[in-house]
DNA sequence: CAACGGTTGTTCTC
DNA sequence: GAGAACAACCGTTG
């Protein structure tokens, strides 16, 4: 008795709760008396080409213990397969003799190419399969769409854009428990290869150290998230959730001054619109701030970059992007060495990255101070260098997120004020002038006084010694001289952006397609969820 | 073409 | 803690 079965493939979306592709498959197993079976592919080309750290790596394989957990209370369970899709599909289509095969959009270049790809290989075998508009809020090509399918560029374009849809979808229900005929045989829940892996044979396969492994500061998972957003967006803490204004929060406090949802967002272990429709409860409560500083308008943020993103070609890299400036980057190896290993001498610096190696979160603004440093502030290395590194460290590193900051930070792309230079020294002192932060992360340089912490190289050396930590012998003098070298930098940009005006006059950008998606190959196939909207 | 606004600069003055 | 000078960018709007 070889009963079909119905697949939901998981690869964001890491999650239960609003989930449409997976209640789709969920209903179907019930109505078919067939059984459904989730998948998670551990695809070898993620661990060959993405650069996943090993906080990564963990937060992962924790998120998907919790959702196998899950899955096992509804009656399934959740299979993690090791293989690339095109391989595995067409065995497993046959094997489990599938039905239907469904999954949530995804518009990063790998991701459109494969499912492209998958997509075929399902026809073929008279599979049918369903997508679903899940990572974001809208779908993207219907916000690209209403502005006549030109993409919005500037985030009040974007604003206005998504204030004449009205509210996106609301979040679908959880599924319950399949019936009876619809749940696993007791065969397919005992352990198998298809358990989810440990970290260790994980960070063995990707050639990563269990060294390189910092505390677990953040557990990753769907329960976790949804933890994490009953604390941080609820009634009890309604005082957070109005006055909330971006700029206005620290970026070198000890604990996070924001909700720290990222990286359950970018894995999709919350839903944007689950956390959408909450912060809309709270808002009830009371006055509350306007996009784009408050936390509705940082949603609206990562729907600005994601529009963009799925809509430019070569959107994550400088040469062939449309919207990115282009600009006459140093190239020096060391000097991104020095940032990216802690090395620069400017402890505000080195404290940061220090974080973010460890924990793989650092806040927004310390991402800003890190970024400019590296791109048009202090050592002039291009953004792309900058995009890497955080693309390994991050917990949240997400893909056109990434890519749109890095442009936004090195005043390549959104953000043209090129003049306004944050200080290495200067800019945490605001928010934390006694360098709790940098003793915290820098602990050879914490019983520096107040005074010096911030620019300890300019300690008289009987203070260094007394503070233990000689500035050029146990830690680095500074790697530039901020003060000389940004108004260097800033002459640079001033050229670099005369040089990019008088290309742009030579050969003007010709008009934007609105349908594209982010390969660089035209799209063979529109999503079919969007053939109707498309054609009005 | 000019005015305006742009999530989140720094430094100096009052 | 607020306001101005610093030097002066872009895209959008009218």
């Amino acid at each position: 008795m070889t009963r079909g079965s119905v697949v939901h493939w998981f690869r964001k979306g890491l999650r239960v709760h609003d989930n449409a592709g997976l209640l789709d498959a969920w209903n179907m197993a019930n109505d078919a008396k067939i059984t459904l079976k989730p998948v998670f592919l551990l695809d070898p080309w993620f661990v060959k080409n993405a650069k996943v750290g090993t906080n990564r790596w963990r937060f992962l394989i924790q998120t998907l213990e919790d959702l196998d957990k899950s899955l096992r209370k509804i009656g399934t369970r959740l299979f993690v397969i090791k293989g690339s899709p095109e391989e595995i599909f067409p065995k497993l289509l046959k094997k489990w003799d599938v039905k239907r095969l469904t999954w949530e959009q995804d518009i990063e270049p790998y991701a459109v190419e494969r499912d492209n790809k998958i997509e075929k290989i399902a026809k073929q075998l008279n599979v049918e399969v369903l997508t679903f508009c899940g990572h974001t809020l809208y779908e993207l090509d219907a916000i690209v769409a209403k502005n006549k399918g030109d993409v919005p560029l500037t985030y009040q374009k974007l604003q206005g854009l998504v204030s004449k849809m009205g509210h996106p979808a609301k979040p679908v229900e959880s599924p319950a428990k399949l019936s009876k005929e619809s749940r696993l045989d007791s065969g397919d829940l005992e352990k198998s290869k298809y358990d989810v892996p440990d970290l260790d044979s994980i960070l063995k396969t990707a050639g990563k150290s269990q060294e390189d492994l910092g505390p677990c500061k953040f557990h990753g998972g769907e329960t976790e998230a949804l933890r994490r957003l009953d604390e941080k967006i609820s009634a009890e803490n309604k005082s957070y959730v109005l006055k909330f204004e971006k700029p206005n929060t620290s970026p070198n406090s000890i604990e996070p001054s924001t909700t720290v949802l990222s990286p359950y967002l970018k894995f999709g272990c919350l839903s944007p619109r689950t956390f959408y429709y909450r912060l809309l409860d709270v808002y009830k409560l009371g006055k509350h701030s306007e996009p784009p500083v408050s936390l509705m308008g940082q949603l609206l943020w990562r729907e600005f970059f994601y529009t963009v993103g799925s809509h430019t070609p070569n959107f994550d890299k400088m040469k062939g992007n449309k919207v990115c400036r282009q600009i006459d980057w140093d190239c020096h190896p060391e000097k991104l060495k020095a940032w990216a290993e802690a090395r620069t001498g400017y402890p505000y610096i080195d404290a940061i990255m220090t974080q973010l190696r460890l924990e793989g979160w650092i806040h927004h603004l310390a991402r800003h101070s890190v970024a400019c440093f590296l791109t048009r502030g202090d050592l002039y290395q291009s953004w792309e260098k900058g995009m890497e590194v955080f693309e390994e460290l991050l917990l949240d590193a997400d893909w056109a997120l990434n890519a749109g900051n890095w442009m936004w930070l090195s005043a390549s792309a959104f953000f043209h004020q090129y003049y306004r230079v944050y200080s290495p020294v200067a800019f945490g002192k605001k928010t934390d002038p006694n360098g709790e932060y940098i003793r915290k992360y820098l602990p050879h340089l914490s019983k520096y006084p107040d005074k010096y912490i911030y620019q300890p190289w300019e300690a008289p050396l009987a203070t260094q010694k007394a503070a233990g930590c000689i500035i050029g012998q146990d830690y680095p003098r500074p790697i530039v001289d901020h003060n000389v070298i940004h108004k260097v930098n800033m002459d640079r940009m001033k050229k670099a952006y005369a040089a990019d005006k008088i290309q742009h006059e030579k050969n003007p950008p010709t008009k934007r397609s609105g349908i594209g998606n982010s390969g660089k190959e035209p799209p063979k196939k529109k999503q079919k969820t969007m053939d109707s909207f498309l054609k009005k």
